[in-house]
Formats: C-alpha cells, structure tokens, sequence
RNA sequence: GGCCCCUUCGUCUAGCGGUCCAGGACUCCGGGUUCUCAGUCCGGCAAUCGCGGGUUCGAAUCCCGCAGGGGUCACCA
C-alpha cells in the first residue's frame, strides 16, 4: 500500500458531465495503479447553489461506472466528515490561528464598498485587487458575521504541474482572498486546502479553471507551513463546437443518461480516458485493467479535446462485441422490449447473437429485435420503395413468395437446412438473391434492416415465418 | 485590459533535431463479404505541423515575435 491519495471533490450542483467524470477517473485511475487511495468529498459550502439530491446524484454516477472509493460520505474513513459542511469548526480553527499570526483579518467593507473598489479599477483598466485597499486598523473578527481575509505576502512563484510542466506568475497573482464567509462557511480557496491537507491528500487533480488562483494557495500553504501537494491539471474538454468547455447547454448529457442508454461502464470509461490521454502506442480499445497498468500522468496531453460522440458510438460497439453470452444477456436484460417478456433466456440469447455485430448500446435493441418476438403490421412501402422489387407486378412477387412458402415448408428449420433450400430457391425461381432474399425478409421482418436472413428465420421458426409469408401473399 | 496556459488531418492523437514531403484511430468515400442495415476485410481522401522570423548541414521538434483560442481577475466552486 502506497502512501497516494487522491480525490474527487465536487460541488453538489446537480450536474456530472463527461469533463468533471474525467477529472474523477484520473484521479481513480491512480490510485488504483499505485495502490492508494481514492476519496469522495463534496465541496458543498455554497448552500444557495446547492441541489437537492446531486450528493445521491454523483455518488450514483460514481457507482454505476465502478469508480469506487476508499473514503467518502457514505463510506466512513479516519479522515472523515467527507462533506464540507460538516467541517466548519475546522476551517475556523484554522481560520483563529492565521489571525493569531498575523495573517489573517476580519474584512470591514460592505459589499457595496467592495463593488466600488472593483468598478474603479475594471474602469481604469486595472485588475482588481483588494490588498490595494487593505484596511489599517481591521476590527476584531466575528465568526458567522463578518468575512475573514488572508493577509497575502505578495511574492513570485515558480511551481510544477506534472500535466503542465513548469508554471510561474507574478506577485500581482495574489490577493487577499477570503478564508470564510460571513455565514461562516468556508470558500473553496480555503476549505479544499485545509481538508487536503487534513485528508492526507498527496495528487489534487482539477480543472484548469483553478490555474490562475494557484499562486494564492502556495501563499496559504506557506503561511499555514504546509507542503503542497502534487498539482495535476488536465486541459478541459471541449463541446462538440470546440471553443467552450462543455456544457449542458451544448448538449452535453449526464454521464447517468449514457448509463441508462445500456453503454457499457468500460465503454464510458474508454473513451473518456482517451479524451486527452494516451498511451503513446496506437492501442485504442483498452479493458479498464489495461487502462489502471497503463495510466500516467506524464502522458497527459495538454490541449483541450472536443467531445465527439461518434467517438464513442464506435468504441461503444467495440466494446459490446467483445463480450461473451453471459455478459451479453446480462446487459441486456433491463433494455428487452415489454413483447419479449414471455422468451426464454436461450430464445433472448440467440436474437442477442444475431444483433450483437450492429449493437452500439443496448437501448437499440428493442428497434433491432421487435420482429423476433411479435408479428409487425404489413408495411407495403417496404417492397413498392425497394429499387430491386419495384419493377416487379403483384402476381410475379406473389409467385415468388409461394415458392419460398413451399419449399420452406418442408424444411426442418435449422440454419443449414435453410441455407441450402434457400440457394435451391434462387436457381428455380431464377431471381438474384438482390431480389428474392430482399422479398423474402420484408414479408418475414416488415422491418427495413434485419441479420442475415437464414439465421433470422432459423430463431424466428417455421410457425411465424410460414405465417408472415403467408399473410404476406394473402395482402398482394 | 492585466496575468497564466494552449495551437499537428474535420475529430481524438503519435511525434522530444535527421528514420516524417508527418504515423494510428474515428468520421467520410470506393470495393469484397450470395438480400437489407450493421459488422468485418481491402483500398482511398484528408494536416505546406496557426503565421512570420531566427538557430542549425538539417526543425513539427530549439529560440524570438505575432495571431487565434481558452482560463482567471467573486463572501462560486
């Protein structure tokens, strides 16, 4: 057991896309090859933003694409409470020892009087900056009624990102930002601090978004005498369009909606890795085992990545065709249409085998098994469209249909048996298979795409096919 | 606007000074697979490596400018 630890540390706002997953996985995927651990901490000290249910929301996300941790809300651990609102008396405990260096004061302005420093400077074009307007003399602080602000020590920062490389900024990078606010809840600047350090956190994997605040944290860090933690920034990933990170608004779903939609968890967790990971060989399709041996920080890319759901489509059905029978009906079985409820797990099974080539996630599987397990109504526009039957009249196709009906009657309906006599069939009635089968498979289908045809008579049986071609024939 | 970061086929990316007039994958196109759709196999299109200057015998790779994009400048995270 290695001494890494890592977390996942979101705010519950209601919302798990595939950017804020990534960043989980990274930090999952560590620690699993490093054999630490993985924490699950919500950052829930902004109760305005808050939304019910997202807590039960992400740790569901968490669950259903088996990122498992050691230590969360509901899995109790040495370094616990692992919801941040549950931990005010620490943040002010750490809060009393900053005033008592020095380092920290009671913030006397209104928020009318900040807003006004802040206009004055966007109107000079200046950033904002609240040391500039430092109060001399702070009044003694009031834990729940006035903000507590760090008193910053101004300096420049060379640091390292094991993603980024190299970062520095100027002293003008840092402020006196506040530590908790006047309700008493700690802001994110202070609380994710204090609790990585308390939680034996030794990676923190974030978002870009907090590059520009980092020379702060190595100020607070300095003047709480902590050593900082390995910074880890993935770049963010893109919305199909490219420019913005993704969002609900560019139609980013919920990473539960693909779960419910039947893509398979290593499906998911393929793709999103591949999102700005890589391992450097021209592997693509990884199990998520492979991917644990294979991760690394260091191979992180540090530009953005679009989302691409084509992407996934295609990894998604990879993945599905690697799986055995067991695995396949297994995950198939919450998506069966209400028809095949009466179907025995061996007749399931056969219709999975046929469709499992074209499956890309298994909520298409009541659109590509309907006609497995009832009789679909007549479609006409499915011969009198199809460019090979259209040229042909009524009676011929008639025809046609009653010597498939013939033969197939005394077949024993095994797939062989069916093979043969359906190649006899092509010679006497001296039709391509481009006509013939194509007729043959609308009148027992009525579905525009189907698996090949002797296989998709063989589970659909004598009884229904000999039905279908019949009613089939009865309606020209 | 200040500060910080990024920039290779449409997309995800390989590439770490010569083996790159740039490789793989997705998408797309053509062909095979006795019917359809899918899959699969074979083949193809696709990046003058953001632009401009250097350095070097030699640059996608190093340096400098510029442009474009992103992030940030909250009592949000």
């Amino acid at each position: 057991m290695s001494s890494l630890r890592t977390r996942f540390a979101p705010s519950p706002t209601g919302y798990l896309h595939v950017g804020g997953v990534r960043t989980a996985l990274f930090a999952w995927l560590l620690a699993k090859q490093q054999d630490g651990k993985f924490i699950l901490r919500i950052e829930d000290t902004d109760k305005s933003r808050e939304v019910a249910g997202s807590i039960d929301h992400i740790i569901k996300c968490l669950a259903s694409l088996g990122l498992d941790y050691d230590e969360g809300p509901d899995k109790p651990g040495p370094f616990g409470p692992y919801l941040q609102s549950e931990r005010l008396e620490i943040y002010r405990r750490y809060g009393e020892t900053l005033i008592s260096q020095g380092r920290a004061y009671a913030d006397p302005y209104t928020k009318d009087e900040i807003n006004k420093f802040h206009s004055q400077a966007v109107n000079s074009n200046q950033p904002f900056l609240y040391r500039n307007h430092r109060p001399s003399n702070p009044p003694k602080w009031e834990f729940a009624t006035m903000p507590l602000r760090f008193k910053s020590d101004p300096k420049d920062y060379i640091w390292q990102d094991e993603v980024m490389g190299k970062m520095s900024a100027g002293k003008e990078a840092i402020d006196d930002f506040v530590l908790i606010k006047s309700d008493g809840f700690p802001t994110y600047n202070f609380a994710h601090i204090v609790d990585d350090h308390e939680m034996n956190i030794t990676h923190i994997i974030r978002g870009q978004e907090f590059i520009a605040s980092t020379p702060n944290y190595l100020n607070l860090y300095e003047a709480l005498d902590i050593k900082p933690p390995i910074f880890v920034t993935p770049p963010p990933v893109l919305g199909p369009s490219g420019n913005k990170k993704l969002s609900k608004r560019d139609g980013a779903k919920d990473v539960l909606e693909y779960i419910n939609e039947g893509y398979l968890r290593g499906a998911l967790i393929n793709f999103i890795s591949s999102l700005g990971w890589n391992d450097g060989t021209t592997k693509e399709i990884y199990s998520i085992d492979e991917l644990i041996k294979a991760f690394s920080l260091k191979r992180i890319v540090k530009s953005g990545a679009r989302f691409d759901e084509k992407r996934l489509l295609w990894m998604s059905g990879a993945h599905i065709r690697s799986l055995n029978n067991d695995e396949l009906i297994k995950h198939a079985e919450p998506f069966w249409p209400e028809e095949a409820q009466g179907f025995s797990r061996e007749y399931k099974l056969k219709v999975l085998e046929l469709i499992k080539e074209r499956l890309k996630f298994f909520a298409e599987i009541p659109s590509l098994t309907c006609f497995f397990f009832r009789d679909l109504p007549l479609n006409p526009s499915l011969i009198k469209d199809n460019p090979k039957l259209s040229a042909f009249d009524n009676s011929k196709i008639k025809q046609m249909l009653q010597a498939a009906f013939d033969s197939l009657g005394d077949s024993d309906f095994s797939t062989e048996d069916l093979h043969s006599r359906l190649n006899t069939l092509l010679e006497s009635v001296n039709q391509p298979a481009g006509v013939l089968f194509s007729l043959i498979r609308i009148a027992t289908t009525q579905a525009p795409a189907s698996p090949a045809l002797a296989e998709s008579l063989s589970v659909i049986g004598k009884k229904r096919t000999l039905a279908r071609i019949k009613q089939q024939i009865d309606s020209l």
